[in-house]
DNA sequence: CGAGATTCATGTGAAGTATACCTTTAGGCTTAA
DNA sequence: AAGCCTAAAGGTATACTTCACATGAATCTCGTA
């Protein structure tokens, strides 16, 4: 009985190679950013001789390929180094990413796990780390590129204690150097610095503009080539992806996600033709498995958190409600589902943590004699809130 | 009537606590010379 | 005497709590016109 599913699946599958539509891969040929790519290339190019590279800045929002970029001058500048016996090292660490680097030890953690070592999730003092990784730099003469994607998140969340440590180690290396290279998804993101940081770190500085609906089609007609099989994609199909994605602000990974995830819902369906319909399907579809898994994803306590600022949605039906509201039900919660009660000062941090997560929206207001608090709405659509308030429930059992 | 004081409900910062985990160290036991 | 194991001691990061002060416009108070 399986065997007819599998058989079917691989015989008719419309995809050739849907690796080319995933957020990881690395075209060989990548359009429109050419003169950035040359850019980053020159400045980081000193690194062949064993120089350091001035410190390097990139700004541009998500999807601008600005990750892609560096990963593709990084993949060849090692490959230059390779042949020509170069001690290069290259590290890429995404400072975003929950649980894994969203504190200073964490992400240091990790950029020596990139390195070989492995150190404890805890326990440690954060200057240890800083002497481990100094003593494996200094092991031999070399030159290490540090890339850190999306920093503006990481520096929000802790500080800039860990790039200004970044920036003047330097000093305590011996026959080796560092050179950073920051990715921001904000352009005001360095005015925020300390000046010091400021100076030293944005030495050089690229703007990744967002791309237009007509390089959007262009990159999505390249990649679709090489994705799919001769004509499955129906008319108008790519031009409808990228529409959507220039309507969001020029996101090309967005329209490469539509169209991957456009083309399995047609193929699961059976059909082997990719249509305009599933194109629509896969927006929702998009959406709905990033909030889930986001959702998901959350500690107890900030799930029950995101349930009472649910409840609350529903009760005050469209209109906002403050921080006291979604405490009080949140403490009803708590009882029903017999869970340690955290104080207000604690929800006000998640609540907080909820926002810069972008599934709600808040703003400090003051009601006058009414006091301050925090303004709450909903920044999810309605028929997903049912679906999260169904995950919710089912794992608090409230 | 209007300037200044008061007030409310919570934001926000700093310091403290509990927990889980890490390294170091000292003591005790085993082994081998 | 050397080697190995174990448990206690001493230290840290993280998530949370406690304490204390900061906010800022609506509202109140009271002197003045």
């Amino acid at each position: 009985m399986l065997d007819e599913i599998f058989d079917n699946f691989s015989k008719n599958s419309i995809f050739k190679n849907k690796r080319t539509l995933q957020a990881n891969y690395t075209p060989e040929v990548i359009r429109h950013r050419e003169s950035e790519i040359k850019q980053i290339a020159s400045i980081l190019a000193p690194s062949l001789r064993l120089e350091k590279p001035s410190n390097l800045f990139l700004y541009g929002v998500t999807g601008t390929g600005k990750t892609l970029s560096v990963k593709y001058v990084v993949s060849q500048l090692l490959e230059k180094a390779k042949t020509g016996g170069f001690n290069l090292r290259i590290i890429y660490i995404n400072c975003k990413l929950k649980k894994v680097a969203d504190t200073e030890y964490r992400i240091l953690a990790e950029l020596l796990s990139a390195l070989g070592k492995k150190v404890p999730e805890t326990g440690l003092p954060t200057d240890s780390l800083y002497k481990q990784f100094i003593e494996i730099v200094n092991e031999e003469d070399q030159l290490l590129i540090l890339v850190l994607d999306e920093i503006d998140q990481a520096v929000d969340k802790i500080g800039d204690s860990l790039l200004y440590n970044l920036t003047r180690l330097d000093s305590s290396l011996k026959g080796s150097q560092i050179s950073l290279v920051g990715i921001s998804n904000r352009l005001t993101f360095v005015d925020t610095l300390d000046p010091r940081i400021k100076s030293s770190l944005s030495e050089e500085q690229i703007v990744f503009h967002p791309y237009d609906a007509v390089q959007l089609k262009d990159i999505l007609t390249q990649r679709a080539t090489e994705a799919f099989k001769e004509g499955v994609i129906g008319d108008g199909v790519l031009d409808k992806c990228a529409a959507y994605a220039a309507s969001e602000h020029g996101d090309a990974r967005r329209a490469l996600d539509l169209l991957r995830v456009a083309g399995e819902i047609a193929e699961r369906e059976g059909g082997n033709v990719l249509e305009m319909k599933h194109i629509d399907q896969s927006e929702q579809k998009i959406e709905k498995d990033s909030v889930l898994d986001i959702v998901k994803s959350q500690p107890k306590q900030f799930q029950l958190t995101l349930l009472s600022i649910i409840e609350n949605a529903r009760n005050y039906n469209g209109t906002a409600f403050y921080t006291g509201d979604v405490f009080e039900k949140y403490s009803s919660f708590c009882q029903e589902a017999r869970a340690k009660q955290i104080t207000q000062r604690r929800i006000s941090d998640i609540i907080g943590e909820f926002d810069m997560l972008g599934l709600i929206t808040t703003k400090v207001i003051s009601r006058g004699r009414g006091g301050k608090t925090r303004e709450i709405r909903l920044a999810i659509n309605k028929s997903l809130v049912e679906k999260v308030e169904g995950i919710l429930r089912d794992n608090l059992s409230v």
